[in-house]
DNA sequence: CGGGCGATTGATTGCCTTCAAACGTGGTGG
DNA sequence: CCACCACGTTTGAAGGCAATCAATCGCCCG
């Protein structure tokens, strides 16, 4: 297995082809998907785990008729692909050029059964992604078109707004998969936050929030 | 603590005071609540787990401005605030009356840290619930009125149906706000299905799946 | 028998989707 | 280097589905 003891910024180089859970540092092999490349299937064997290093990945799940339904957006440092099941419950793509990480499972589930550490590391994961689970379920369930793309905004904004300027890696397809809208609706909301002055858009791609109140104000309408 | 070493069926007894994780056996409190009664708040500490013994609980948030997103029913059986944090995530109600065991959750981190099969069980429980959510997420994001309602019955059902009998412990309003839909959109497509002969409502609790076959095709639309 | 609450049904409104067309931009080939 | 094409985005117009508003029904309990 190739594990190894990790201690904080002394390993800072070699971190950067691993995947840290708890006290352990996971070496891995660094991968380049190009945009919208498949990284794995549902229903696919799961047999290694992600980091991104750098762009944008989005996981996914389809209805039985093809209609698709984006469940996360993952960005530099984040993680995905932790299954508990021997199969992938989810689909995940590149959404534009980027570079991952991957270790095997199989590493990090010995690791977790022999320490503490990663087992709480493992499990504060999974609890994370719960609890953003549940915040889009009230936003899927229960908010309208402007209050999910203002929800969006503010989420991707890291929510407590430090740059007023943001990148959007994803197309207004893939923001309207997410939120449960159409590309037509998530455009028309843009629209409209230009005209209120929340924000302008330079480009299609590029946000200013030229109002985060305001924005605010819009998610809880 | 009043943790002890849990043997399968010989515990059966006192098993229904306890909740079972792993290879440990927590006695907790029996407690009965009422319909309508709140079991715990968002954002008080969290202090207690609980197991269901008989009855229904819901748990749900609420956005900014009051409007409420049920995000599960628990019912005998189920386990439920289980939260990493240190303050519930979510809001937890009878749904009737019903009987709860309690658990203290110290009990339980403290024994996930020395017990590898109580923290493995920790994060099936969780993975579970994320699982859950994310098949949620697609039912809320990209299924209409009808198709929700059909998805809701058949999950209810055990998703295979074994009995065609089902007894809704929960109102209409409850499904509603469990779909993202208003009460009258969830008994115009229960009146839909029993036109249809998919179903028959003996009375607005009882349901009997008189076409399953139906559901599963309304389901997917 | 009367009161109250949940459920059903009907009529209308409104928001989002659908359908359709034009715009802009980035990339490619002439 | 420019023209053109393709694709993502924007905008407009019309339609549909679920929400809202409103009234009635039915049932449980007092």
């Amino acid at each position: 297995m190739q594990t190894q003891a990790f201690s904080g910024k002394a390993a800072a180089i070699s971190a950067q082809d691993s995947i840290e859970m708890g006290d352990v540092a996971f070496r891995g092999v660094r991968m380049r998907y190009e945009r919208n490349e498949e990284i794995f299937g549902q229903d696919e064997p799961a047999e290694y785990c992600y980091r991104v290093l750098s762009g944008a990945v989005r996981t996914m799940r389809f209805s039985a008729d093809g209609r698709r339904q984006i469940l996360g957006f993952h960005m530099a440092g984040d993680l995905f692909g932790l299954e508990l099941g021997d199969k992938y419950a989810l689909t995940a793509e590149a959404v534009g050029a980027c570079e991952l990480v991957m270790v095997r499972r199989s590493a990090i589930d010995k690791a977790a059964s022999e320490n503490a550490s990663v087992a709480r590391a493992l499990l504060q994961l999974t609890s994370a992604q719960l609890t953003h689970m549940r915040e889009h379920a009230l936003v899927l369930g229960r908010k309208g078109a402007g209050e999910r793309v203002a929800a969006f905004l503010l989420q991707l904004a890291g929510r407590f707004v430090t740059t007023r300027e943001l990148d959007l890696p994803m197309s207004r397809a893939d923001i309207a998969d997410y939120l449960g809208l159409t590309i037509e609706t998530v455009s028309r909301a843009f629209s409209e936050f230009e005209r209120n002055a929340a924000i302008s858009l330079p480009s299609s791609r590029h946000v200013v929030m030229r109002n985060p109140v305001a924005l605010h104000e819009l998610e809880a309408a």
